[in-house]
DNA sequence: ATGTCC
């Protein structure tokens, strides 16, 4: 594939064929020309509709149809929703809880804590019943209501979490009857649980600030604790995802000649203004809501735990959201296209939100910093906040990375861990990690996943997210 | 990611 260097850390492939748009790439280094996700980024161009570029972020990987760590904006009057393009864990996403607990307070009853956690916040692939099942009615109001829904319920670490969440938490669009019996029925004693693979639950210090005015608008204070929770939509968004993708892939030849001329059955696509695309959008953002409940029903048990195994009261833990981001979502925004605010689709799958400084959209609290931007790393090194910019405005619809990205498959991991006692070596360093499947340490260790600081450091150079603060972990539960 | 094959 042609690739051209336009700046340090960006390159574009230009638009050949049926490409409606050039790629461009952000990457610390020249990107492997045989690489199966270069190819992506040139099919998810042929979408019909898309703006400006294909775009991919330095944690770009192979993926269902899209790359992860893919970015694409379409016109929404004449474009494409495509479910590969947000992904099978619809609004996976990561939120950051901050206390007022210093890491010196915690670390003598670490162990008892993260192990309060494990008890109260189901994991694994199949973990269900953090709460009782929900009644059909309950059920209509987590799709419609997302956090909201949650924290009315007294899942929260402060009462007003939702206001500090992207789009408070909930997306407006949402509708409950489009979601499936079946993909309801996974969902229904799901809430609450964080699932398997790379999710966890981790108790983080605040290691480093590198942008004192930002960290002190995000309320990040050297040597506290923080509660970081990545997690999605579980089984529900799955169910949602699948369904969508059975329904749509045979129709492509409905849809016109742009669609039967899509590169790869995994791009399948409707019209946004068609049925079917009015369809996947209304049952997505509904997947979309659980997953914001989901991280907010698992703020308030983890809010417990911290206060029942520490003897602190909830104003003592002093807790409250910083921020929550979906990692994958399409959502109708507006952004400038041609120096003209319009409303644009955004599909971004394993790419987080960052919009720059001034914005209404970011709560008044970060407007003047811009929205903080959260990037979960490998559970032994560390993460990292930063805040959206006005360049990200410019040239990514206000687009980031969203982690490190593998370096190993599961199975390479597998069988580098094969021997070691993953946990056992954590703890040397100090991280207590608690894991409900034996074989998930070793595929989510450390050497599976590449640095996330240099992934981050691309995006602080390319000017698309400053660095605010790095958080390292200290307790860890997975499933 | 996922009742990792209804």
């Amino acid at each position: 594939m042609k690739l051209r260097r336009i700046d340090e850390d960006l390159w574009e492939l230009p638009a050949e064929g049926g490409m409606k748009v050039p790629g461009r790439i952000y990457a610390a280094g020249p990107p492997a020309p045989d690489d199966p996700s270069l190819q992506q980024v040139a099919n998810v161009a042929h979408l019909p509709g898309i703006l400006r570029f294909s775009l991919a972020m330095p944690d770009y990987h192979w993926g269902y149809g899209f790359p992860i760590g893919g970015v694409a904006a379409v016109d929404p009057e004449i474009g494409a929703i495509s479910p590969g393009g947000v992904g099978y864990d619809i609004n996976c996403g990561v939120r950051v809880v901050t206390t007022a607990l210093h890491e010196e307070e915690l670390r003598p009853r670490l162990r008892q804590v993260v192990a309060q956690l494990f008890r109260d916040v189901p994991t694994g692939v199949g973990a269900s019943r953090a709460i009782p099942a929900l009644a059909d009615d309950e059920l209509d109001g987590v799709l419609a209501g997302g956090a909201r829904w949650a924290a009315a319920r007294g899942f929260a670490a402060a009462p007003d979490d939702p206001s500090r969440c992207e789009e408070g938490g909930r997306l407006p669009q949402a509708d409950p009857a489009a979601v499936s019996d079946r993909a309801r029925a996974r969902g229904r004693d799901q809430l609450g649980t964080l699932g398997s693979g790379n999710h966890f639950l981790e108790l983080d210090r605040v290691a480093e600030i590198y942008a004192p005015d930002a960290a002190a608008a995000f309320g990040l204070l050297p040597g506290a604790v923080a509660i970081q929770i990545h997690s999605g939509s579980r089984g529900l968004g799955y169910q949602v995802c699948d369904e969508s993708l059975a329904a749509l892939t045979p129709r492509m030849r409905d849809f016109g000649p742009d669609y039967a001329a899509l590169p790869d059955p995994q791009l399948a696509c409707a019209p946004v203004r068609s049925d079917a695309g009015r369809r996947y959008l209304a049952a997505m953002q509904a997947a979309a809501n659980f997953a914001f409940a989901n991280r907010q029903v698992m703020t308030g048990l983890a809010v417990r735990a911290l206060c029942r195994s520490l003897g602190l009261s909830e104003g003592e833990l002093g807790a409250r959201v910083l921020y929550d981001v979906c990692h994958n979502v399409a959502k109708l925004e507006t952004h400038a296209v041609d120096g003209a605010p319009r409303e644009v689709l955004v599909h971004r799958k394993g790419a987080t939100r960052a919009f720059g400084p001034g914005d209404p959209r970011v709560p008044a609290p970060y407007r003047a910093v811009g929205q903080p931007v959260l990037i979960p790393g490998d559970m032994g090194r560390y993460s990292y906040v930063l805040a959206g910019t006005d360049r990200a405005m410019r040239d990514t619809f206000g687009s980031s990375c969203h982690g490190a990205g593998r370096l190993l498959s599961r199975g390479q991991a597998l069988k580098l861990a094969r021997g070691r006692s993953i946990d056992r070596e954590l703890a040397a360093r100090g991280i207590e990690v608690l894991s409900r499947g034996r074989k998930t340490l070793g595929e989510e260790m450390s050497e599976a996943y590449k640095d996330v600081a240099q992934v981050v450091a691309v995006m602080h150079r390319a000017g698309l997210s400053r660095l605010v603060a790095r958080l390292e972990p200290l307790g860890v539960i997975k499933g």
